[in-house]
Order: C-alpha cells, then sequence, then structure tokens
DNA sequence: GATGAATGAGAGTTCATTCAT
DNA sequence: TATGAATGAACTCTCATTCAT
C-alpha cells in the first residue's frame, strides 16, 4: 500500500513542507520544482496531476496511521496505555516533524476536490474507529469509566488531540509539543478513568 | 466595534457562503461580485482589498463572540450553566447559519497573511480565556471538579466543540449539530462535575 | 489668457506636485481628488477630462512664460542681460516650486495625446524664438560674437539651461538650483561673449 | 556583461519601439506580446517582471555606451576629436533606430522605480564623466579654451546634445538629425577652441 | 528522465468616467 | 456644487498543464 519512489517521496515531503510554510496557496508546481531543483515539467514524470500528489499525501498519512495502529494492536499493555500510546505516538511524530502537524489535520485545504475530500474522510474514520474500539473494550474490562457513551468519550480525547496539534501550530511551534500532549493526556486520563 | 454598511455586510455574508462552498479557493473578488450581481470593481468601493473583506470577516466573528459572552456574564446563572451556554448556542448559531460553521474553525485559511493570522489568534485566545475563567470560578465554588487543572479543562472543553463542528461540516451537515452538541456537552458535563 | 477658478487653480497644482512626485502615473483622477479632498466626480465639475486638466497645467506654464517676457522686454537692459535675466529667473522660479521643474521638462509625458503634444511643441517654440531674438539683436550691436549662427546659439543656451534643471531634478533636488546655474551662465556668458 | 537571449533581445527591441510609439504608458505586457506574436505569459519566461524588461533597456544602453567609449579611447585622435566622435556618433546611431532616441533622454519614465532611476542616473554619470576627463586633457594640451572650468563645459556639450535628440523627436523625426547633429558640433567646437 | 518554451484561464487591482441623488 | 455607487476596459502577474526536443 502507498509503494513510491524515491522522486515521489522526495516530491511528497517538499510539498507537506511547502504547504506548511504557506497553507496550500504555496503549493505550486512551480515551489515544488524549485524546492528539489528540477523543472516544472519534469514533476509531471513522477505525477500525473497536483490532485495526484495531494492524494499521495493524504495515503502516505493514511499508511503511517495504519502501520502505527498495527504496532499497538500487537502490544500486550492495557487498553488505555494502548490510546496513550497513540496520543503521545501522535505528538512525538510531530515533534519530529512539524510541517506533517500543518498538513494533517487541515481537511480545509483539501475539500474543495471530492476524492480528496473522500480519502480525508476515511483517515479521519479510521483514527475514530480505533479509538472508540479501544475505549468500548477499556469500558468491559472496567479501566475506563461507564457512565459515559465510548462514542463521545472519543470524540472528547480525539478533539483535545487535535486543538492541542493546532495550537502548537498556531503559536508557531512556540511550546514543546511533547510536554504539552502529556499534560493533556494526563488531563483525560483522569477524565476518563474509572 | 465592527461597524459595517449595508454592501459591506451583503459582502461579508457572500463572502462566507463563499468560503463554505468551496473553500478560501472559491473566495475570489469575481465570485464575490458575481454573488451579489454587481461588477467587480464595485467591490473596491466598500473594501480596500481582499485582505480586507477577510480581516472583516473575522471581526465580525469577534463581534458575535463577545456579544454572546457580554450576554451570558450578565445572566444569574451557575459557571457551568454558563459554560453549557456557550457551548450550545454556538452550536446553535452554527445551525442556523452552516457557513459560519466552515470559517470560523478553518485557521488554516488565514494564516498566510500575518494580520489575518493575528487576528485569529487573538479570538481564540478571547474564546480560551472566557473558558478558562469560567471553569476557576466553577472549581472555586465546588461546581466543578479540582483534581484538573483548569487550564486543561478548558483545553478539552474547546477541542470538543471544535471537533463536533468539523465533524458537522465534513460530513456535509448531514447530522442535526443542535441534538449531537448537546450529547457532547452531557458528556463533557459528566466529566467535569465535580 | 488662461482664466482659472480657484477650484481649477487649486487642481492643477495639486497636480504638477503629484505628477513631481511620481511621474504622470502618479497623476490619477483619485490622487487629485484624495489630496485636495473632494470627491473624484466632483473634478469634473472643474474640468471635462483629465487631458483637459494636463491642457491647462501647460497653459499655466505658457502664460507664465509670456509674462516673464513681456516684463525682460519692457525693461531697458543690453540684450545678454536680458538672456541672463531668462536664464536666472526660470532657476529661481524652479528654486521656488521644484514640482515645477519636473513637469516642464518632461515633453515625453504628453507626447501621447495629440492635442497636448502640440501645445508643448508651441511653448518650446515659444522660448526659442525668445532667446534666438535676442541673440539676433546681440549679434547685431556687438554684445554676441558673429562667427556662429544664432540658431545654433539658442539652443546651446536652451540645452544648457534644461540639463541643468534635470540635473538638478534627478539628484532630488540635491544642490542650490540658483547658484548651479549661476555658474552655467558664466560658463555661456564667457562662450558667447564677442 | 548584458547577456541576452534571443528572445531576451528580442523583447527588449519591441519594447523601445513601443516606448518610442507611444511612451511609457505604450510598454504593456500585452502590446510586447502581440508585437511578437506570442502570449502574455510567455514574456514571464524571459523577464521576471516588468520592472526587469525596463532595466534590461537600460542595461542594453549602458552597455552600447561602454563600447562606444571603449572603441574612442583605443584611437589616436585628438581629444577634441574624441568628443566630436562621441557627439556625431550618438546621433548616427539615433537615426539609425529612432526610437532609442525617445527613450534615452526621458528619464522621467524611469524615477518611478528606484531601482531603474538609480540606473539611468549611473549612465548620466557614466556620460558626464566620459566627456569631461576628454575636456580635462584637451584643456591641458591646449586644443581647448581654458577659461571656463571643464565641468561647465561638459555640460554645456551634453545639454546640447540632448535637446539636439529631443527637438529631433518632439517634431517627429522630421530633419536629419546627422546634418543638424554636425551643425551643432561645429558650433560648439568653435565656442570650445582655443 | 528531464527541459525550455509556450499557453488558456483566471487572479487581484486600478483607471477614467458616468449617473442618480 | 458635490457625492456614493457603479462600471468597462485594461493592468501585471500566476496557475496547472502540454509538447517538441
Amino acid at each position: 500500500m502507498a509503494d513510491f519512489t524515491n522522486r515521489q517521496m522526495e516530491i511528497i515531503d517538499e510539498s507537506i513542507k511547502l504547504i506548511a510554510k504557506g497553507g496550500i496557496q504555496e503549493l505550486t508546481i512551480k515551489n515544488i520544482a524549485n524546492s528539489i531543483g528540477i523543472s516544472e515539467p519534469a514533476i509531471y514524470r513522477h505525477f500525473n496531476s497536483k490532485i495526484d500528489i495531494l492524494l499521495s499525501i493524504l495515503s502516505f498519512f493514511e499508511s503511517n496511521a495504519k502501520n502505527l495502529f498495527q504496532k499497538i494492536h500487537s502490544k500486550n499493555i492495557s487498553n488505555i496505555k494502548k490510546i496513550e500510546s497513540i496520543f503521545l505516538t501522535h505528538c512525538k511524530s510531530f515533534a519530529e516533524n512539524p510541517p506533517l502537524a500543518t498538513v494533517i489535520f487541515s481537511e480545509e485545504m483539501f475539500i474543495n476536490e471530492k476524492v480528496l475530500a473522500e480519502k480525508i474522510f476515511s483517515i479521519m474514520k479510521l483514527h475514530k474507529k480505533e479509538i472508540f474500539e479501544l475505549i468500548k473494550k477499556g469500558q468491559k474490562n472496567g479501566e475506563i469509566r461507564n457512565d459515559i457513551p465510548s462514542e463521545q468519550l472519543s470524540f472528547v480525547i480525539l478533539g483535545t488531540l487535535r486543538l492541542t496539534v493546532t495550537r502548537w501550530r498556531l503559536s508557531n511551534f512556540s511550546f514543546d509539543i511533547r510536554k504539552e500532549g502529556r499534560k493533556m493526556w494526563n488531563a483525560i486520563k483522569r477524565l476518563i478513568a474509572k
């Protein structure tokens, strides 16, 4: 799934950086070409269109997330620890690659094009489903409080993660997202614990 | 504060609708002019530039929020009820004007231009401060649990509200944001209650 | 000849300043209106068109020059003194009104429109004729050398005056045009003296 | 120094013609594109901006002048002959390329943009310095009269050349600039000779 | 694989001018 | 006399994309 050549990965990488730098408006074929150091038509050797590039960015995110989820599934830890792992791993990977943070929660950028909007939507559902099921299991085995539907709990957690990242980005990455993420997670842990 | 002529309000209104329809890329002078039924240069009689229009949209939001906060302040109800009022009133006003929901939480659209980014940031701070102080008071007089810092609690609440609205929008407004908002609020209320 | 109302003179004055400030491109109806503090359509109460304004500026120059020539004619001084007077009076009036210097020798600005080009041409001829005749008289009565045709002598004088003003303007009025004018005139006087 | 591609030279050439035809206002990207027979965006493959084109026109002049000066320097003729050569060569090259005459002494066109104004200024200085030094040498070795400072003499010569060209242009190129140039030079030669 | 040259479509903006009030 | 609102035409410039080499 998502099998990119070196040049393609280079283009995807550079595109993420460009979007991070100046929003979707900064992502032009010219800018990508200049950043990489090739000509504009050369881009079209590697992607059919600009939308194709955006779609690949999203696929790249998707496959990252799937990998993460699989790794966590295989671990032998409590459900609440698994959710914590998802929460903090996200923070960590943003800390390591800030441009990613700009793009990943900026659905508005993509909703213009139907095919992109659908991809975004399916990625969101993927995350929601993951958290949702972990919560459900956690409620069943007594780790997580039972008096609030798992549906709502998952949205509280996801919403908190998203806002943390958004705050970080809008503040120009001026605080340590890992520390802040841990603070927020501690709050959530206490809120949902039995 | 934010004193617009009829034409200006018309342009602001139409602009919000355009952004809602197709993102910031749909907001062109041509589209605004066509929607209203005047020529493109005519727009410039009422706003100096496109950025000026965007800035006015944000000012419009800001002054709406300030009004809401003032109204709530003057009510003689518990702090938790005040937060509830903010939460649900936002959902209500989005239900009544869905395009608003698209624009209000789409900071990414504006971060290109410094002056817009600053405005967005100050609006976010305004909301945060409001919730934060209500929580603090609620914690002091025993309405709200004390074991979690008010800072984190306010972000949990704001994050949840934001995600609710984002989900609604990305689902193409396919569910009743008021009902969903109430559900989410009930969850939060239980989470933060003492 | 050239009988302007107060408002018209105000518009002409402001127009000269605008051209001086940023070339002919700075002379827009909007800029004129803003400088004076009236609305754009109001300008059209006083002039039929923008070209009308430019034409009036030129008429204003023309009538200034004619006045100067008349005054000098009536004086009872040598021909060479009369030329000197024209030369230095021009420098003096530029020193007193620098924007004038920018406009007066910038024929290029006006040659687009036929009616303006003709006006410019006739003003130039007026000056040429004046100097030319004074030289001729000076040659006849032995004040001025005879071995060079008066035609060429007048162009040498006019060319020198023009370049002096142009240098002053391009240097951002950084030297004293009166002193420099006198220096240049002293050179010319020696060159043409018998 | 000033190394242009074929297309760039074509654009520069066409631009000079356009300016000659109708002043700087005639120099629009559209007009350039139409004259050459390519699309407007195509222009931007060869120049970054309109100002870039104007700057290149000036560079082209500058490098022409430098070439001329170098050629003259290497000749084994009297200083007065060298000045004559500059004077008449200029007239000749204008005769061969009249549009050039319109642009080269129309500093007003360029003073809007700082970078252009500086270029113009440096070109003027280049010419001044050239004539100035030749005069100085001529005065030293007794070719040129000593009773007038070389500074003023150079401005008299340059001013005369400029006015000759200006008259020619404003008369719609209706006389033979070479003949007229020779007449003017003869007058100057006599004026400055010892 | 890559490039230089080109293009149709369209962006934001400014212009001189008109007209109803 | 003056103005607010409007407009057609034109401006510089950028976009994603194509094609011959």
